[in-house]
RNA sequence: UCAGAGGGCCAGACGGCCGCGGGCUGCAAGGCGCGAGGAAAGUCCGGGCUCCAGCGUAAUAGGAUGCCAGAUAACGUCUGGCGGGGGUGACCCUAGGGAAAGUGCCACAGAGAGAAGACUACCUCUAUAUAGGGGAAAAGCUGAAAGGGUGCGGUAAGAGCGCACCGCGCCGAGGGCAACUCAGGCGGCAAGGUAAACCCCAUCCGGAGCAAAACCAAAUAGGAACGAUAUUGCGCGUUACGCCGCCAUCGUUCGGGUUGGUUGCUAGAGGCUUAUCGUGAGGUAAGUCCAAGAUGAAUGGUCGUCACUCAUAUUUAUAUGGGUACAGAACCCGGCUUAUCGGCCCUCUGAUAUU
C-alpha cells in the first residue's frame, strides 16, 4: 500500500507531520512569532503539497490544557493555510501559554500576519 | 430554627455557522447513526488476556498480609460481627497474632526504674539535743512511668497485715460457627513497656507486559523448522528430585533485526428493569439494551439566548463586568488513593421554640 502523504494532492487538503524527524526538519527552516502563535516553514521537496504539524509543550500546562491548544491551532490551520499557505512547504503551529487564553479574532489576526511573512519569504527574488 | 452525623446524585442547558474520527448504506454524490470521566488521573493492589523451556512435588531466600465469619474470578477491597478508644448522641477511629524462644532500646531527672529503694519527714533503741543502729513504703521530692485504688480495722509507726467494694490475674457452668462473652469460684496481686525494632508463627506469591503478541508486504545474514546420524554430559530453569526440551554433522525447506500495514480492539466477571434468597456485601432467574475505538492520537472551534453565582452602581429591581470546578479514553474489568466551582435530595442525632 502506497503511503497517504505521497500521492500527490490536487485539492487543498492538508497533510501531516508525523515523526519527531521530521518537526526537527522543519525546525531548522524560517520561523515567526505573532502574538499568541509561532509558526515554523520549511521548504520540503519530496512533496507538492501543505503538510501541517501541530505542537504543545508541557510548559504552556497539564493534558486538558495542551489539548485545547491544539485543537485550536488544528482549526486555525485549517481555516488559513489553504489560503495562505505555500505549496510545498512543511508547517508547524506551536501553542504559547496565551494560546488558550487568547481571544479568537486576535488569534486569527496573528495567524494571518505570521503566515503573509512566511509567504513572502518563500518566493526570493 | 440552630448545631451536627451518615449516605446518594448532578457536573450548566438549548440553538445557529464551520469542522473532526470510526461504523452502516450507496456505482457515486450523498444519507443515517455513534463519539470522554466520576475520577478517564496516580499506577498503589487484585484478576482476565498474551508471551517467556518449561511442568509437577519439596525446600531456601525475598516480598506481602495479620481479631472472627462471610462476599467474590481475585484482592491489601467490601459486608456483618467481636475487642479497644472517643463523643450527651446520631456516629466515628482502630496493622488488633506472639513479649515464660532469643537480641536490642527505655534518655534526663531522681535516694530508688524491675526479685527496687532510705535523701527529707515518721516510729523506736543506745549514748544524748547531735551521732549511730533498727523498723517502715503511708507523706514529700524527681519523672512519661514509683511495684493496685478508696474506706475501716490494725500498729511503736506502718504495710493486702486483715476485711468490704472497685480494678487485675487464673479456672470456668452456660451462650456463640468463630473472634469472643459470661453466672460463679479461686488468688492478696504478679520479672514492666516496646514487635509501623530485629525476630518468631500462620497464610499467600514465577517473571514481563497490548510498545504483550500474531500475521502480511518490502529488503537482507550471524539464524529457524523438518528428516537422518551421533548419545556425551554440559547449558537453560533459584536449588534438589522426576519428566521434558536444547546442543555436534549432513541434506531439504523457510526466512531475522528494521519500516509500513492488518489483527489484537472492544459483547464484557457488560448496563438497566423486575422477581426471589440473604441483616448485608452479594447470589439466582427472567426480560430488555448494545453504549468511543483514535495511533503526532477524533470526540472540536466560534457566536447567540437562557440558567446559577460573585462584585459594583443605584430607582431593590434592573444595568455593567467577571466566574461556572477537577480534569481528556489508548487492551479490558474489580478496588484503593488523590483532585474537585457550585448545588440538590434522603435518613438520623442533640438543643431551642410552639402545640
Amino acid at each position: 500500500m502506497p503511503r497517504s502523504n505521497a500521492v500527490t494532492f490536487t485539492d487543498k487538503k492538508l497533510g501531516s507531520l508525523k515523526k519527531r524527524a521530521e518537526f526537527l526538519f522543519v525546525r531548522e527552516g524560517q520561523y515567526r512569532a505573532q502574538g499568541g502563535i509561532v509558526i515554523q516553514m520549511r521548504k520540503n521537496p519530496a512533496h507538492t503539497t501543505i503538510r501541517v504539524g501541530f505542537t504543545a509543550t508541557k510548559k504552556i500546562g497539564n493534558a486538558v490544557i495542551r489539548n485545547r491548544a491544539k485543537r485550536r491551532l488544528r482549526q486555525l490551520a485549517r481555516q488559513f493555510l489553504p489560503q495562505f499557505g505555500a505549496v510545498g512547504y512543511d508547517y508547524v503551529f506551536i501553542a504559547r501559554d496565551s494560546t488558550v487564553g487568547r481571544d479568537w479574532a486576535c488569534l486569527t489576526q496573528d495567524t494571518k500576519k505570521a503566515l503573509k511573512a512566511l509567504y513572502v519569504l518563500s518566493k526570493p527574488a
